[in-house]
RNA sequence: GCGCUUGUGGCUCAAUUGGAUAGAGCAUCAGACUUCGGAUCUGAGGGUUAGAGGUUCGAGUCCUCUCAGGCGUACCA
């Protein structure tokens, strides 16, 4: 339900019954319960363009106001503020039309297109850890929101296979463990193994440059122990992303190495335009107005990650056909994607048309404010994390007797997931945010486990309940009333998160509907002696049509629901 | 130095992108029918939105300056 367009149409169509000429403005919800439901400011704007004052200009539009469909009420306030009400007839049928969809009445885009979206991308050098939390599941969540509501979305997992550190790694590799299964077990550690290696050992040390170079010329057996290295080492990732129920499979991976025959290519075709200038021996572009260049080629001919963003801009663009790529990568490289971004569309890899954006995100804080690390100032394994996640959200439920010790590890797992992921995506995606394993895995305050506890809470009336739902929906009351017309916004709220990439307003809209209704839930009983059937039956198609609100909308953000805490 | 960015009750965060009296949750205090799941709900106190100017009908939001923090600043990614 594009509930604000409907009301958009009506506004406009009483501006052309009034004679006003304007651009369409739109409605904007209303801040509070006494100013109706939704309210339109466009008086007060109009009023200089008018030369009329806005009250006048208010009375006119109200004048005009078709108030027999989905308006019932409208009213001027203040300086020219028109408060708005709707119909509550019509909201119960749009609630009950609703509820008899699978979408919830979400409706799927009329021009789809082609989106990009590349996320997580992790170091095949190194284990994950938390620094990729944010990327992705923040990717997944906004890949999940754009392909629910109807673009194609092509997710891109631009995994770090490439770079001299590899060189050293299977050298080790080979020297240490033919299999490579168990010294890769744990890879921080192989890490840091094979660098003490190639710190004491000028042989070892000899042997990995040569493998560099090796493997850069196409040498076979050198490519098949890297091949095996990416392998394992992407056998860990995806060993994460299974626990975190990130949805990046193999098919997503175009990993650095992906677009190497692509480098060259890149350099002429900058060379061909005329925008390449060499500066002390370095390949550069120079940007108008910027003071540092673009590098793109190196002093000894390498290539650096400005060439392959390039090459991979150039793929997605003409290659994949994408309308939109987004990059859903840490903050600080804003200026480094700012520069790319530029580049990519004045050497003409990327048309005009496409909407390039780089999605950052701010750093994962500890409780005093500072980066999170562990104890010794390491980097803490996302494994790690996530495991401890399902340890302590075990924890909160071992009160529970009626469990089997499966069941309890399920819905532990569901719990202390989906606290990590929400606690991380209730937040502006561009501040830091404060890990906090108490208050992420709370019962209380705007929290993954209270959605689920409201779930849950309406899966258990049904439980009791144990019958066929019919008849209709009524607005009572106001807070029917207002329950109703928030499970209307879920389109809107869907739609303005996905332009924005902000999945905040998401658990923003979920924190507001599931308090909305835990207030609805204490003061309108259902199942409850004296209740009139017709009544009962609304106010259960109400609670249902909230509790599929809030699945789908968790399920979006990759969090999962439980019918029983 | 230059550039980007942030600053909102004691703490953690919102604020529909310029709208009405800046909202929540923790924490504190006071309440709720022997509970359709009390893991809940109701209420109270707590704010000069870092500071000073400006733009206009209207500013937490836009502009300028100041203060304080974070980050980035050509051959790592």
């Amino acid at each position: 339900m594009k509930l604000k367009s409907h009301l958009n149409n009506v506004i406009q169509d009483a501006f052309l019954k009034a004679g006003i000429e304007h651009a369409p403005l739109s409605v904007s919800e209303a801040t509070k319960p006494e100013f109706g439901d939704y309210q339109f400011n466009g008086a007060m704007a109009l009023s200089k363009k008018l030369g009329k004052n806005p009250r006048e200009i208010a009375q006119n539009i109200i004048d005009h106001l078709d108030l027999t469909g989905i308006l019932a009420k409208a009213e001027i306030a203040g300086p020219g503020f028109i408060n708005l009400w709707l119909n509550p007839l019509w909201i119960a049928t749009q609630c009950h039309t609703a509820l008899s969809d699978k979408r919830l009445g979400v409706s799927t885009r009329e021009n789809p297109i082609k989106v990009v979206v590349d996320y997580s991308g992790p170091n095949m050098a190194k284990q994950m850890h938390v620094g990729h939390l944010r990327s992705t599941i923040i990717g997944d969540t906004l890949a999940n929101l754009l392909t629910f509501l109807g673009d194609e979305v092509i997710r891109q997992n631009h995994i770090g296979d490439w770079g001299t550190q590899f060189g050293m790694l299977i050298a080790y590799l080979e020297m240490k463990d033919e299999d490579g299964s168990v010294s890769l077990k744990d890879l921080e550690q192989f890490y840091k193994d094979a660098k003490g290696e190639f710190d004491a050992n000028a042989d070892f040390a000899d042997k990995a440059r040569e493998y560099v170079v090796k493997i850069q010329s196409g040498d076979a057996h050198c490519l098949t122990l890297w091949q095996k290295f990416i392998d394992i080492s992407l056998g860990h990732c995806e060993e994460v992303y299974e626990k975190l129920g990130v949805n990046l499979t193999r098919e997503d991976v175009r990993a650095e190495s992906f677009y190497n025959e692509e480098l060259p290519k890149v350099i002429e075709s900058l060379a061909e335009k005329g925008t390449l200038q060499e500066s002390n021996g370095a390949q550069c572009v120079f940007l108008e107005g910027d003071e540092i260049p673009v590098i793109v080629q190196k002093g000894d001919g390498g290539y650096l990650y400005a060439t392959t963003d390039l090459a991979a801009l150039r793929y997605r663009a003409q290659v994949l056909g994408a309308k939109r790529i987004s990059y859903v990568v840490d903050a600080r490289q804003a200026g480094h994607f700012k520069q790319v971004f530029r580049v990519a569309k004045e050497a003409g890899f990327v048309p005009e048309d496409v909407k390039l954006e780089h999605i950052g995100f701010g750093t994962m804080m500890d409780k005093s404010g500072k980066p999170f690390k562990t104890r010794d100032g390491g980097t803490v394994k996302l494994i790690d994390l996530l495991d401890e996640a399902v340890i302590k959200a075990r924890e909160t439920i071992n009160n529970k007797e009626d469990y089997s010790p499966e069941q309890i590890e399920t819905l532990a797992k569901i719990i202390g997931i989906g606290a990590v992921k929400y606690a991380d995506l209730s937040i502006n995606r561009e501040s830091n945010y404060i890990f906090n394993w108490d208050k992420m895995l709370s019962f209380e305050g705007n929290t993954s486990l209270y959605m689920q506890y409201g779930y849950a809470r309406i899966q258990s009336i049904f439980r009791k309940f144990d019958a066929n739902v019919s008849g209709e929906i009524i607005i009572g009351d106001a807070l029917e009333h207002r329950l109703a017309t928030m499970l209307l916004r879920f389109e809107d709220i869907l739609e303005r998160a996905a332009i924005d990439a902000s999945p905040n307003q998401i658990t923003n809209y979920l924190y507001d509907l599931v308090t909305l209704f835990m207030r609805f839930y204490e003061q309108n009983p259902m199942l409850k002696e004296g209740v009139d059937e017709q009544t009962k039956m609304s106010r259960l198609q109400l609670a249902d049509l909230t509790a599929k609100t809030i699945k789908q909308g968790l399920d979006i953000l990759g969090i999962q629901v439980v019918d029983k805490l």
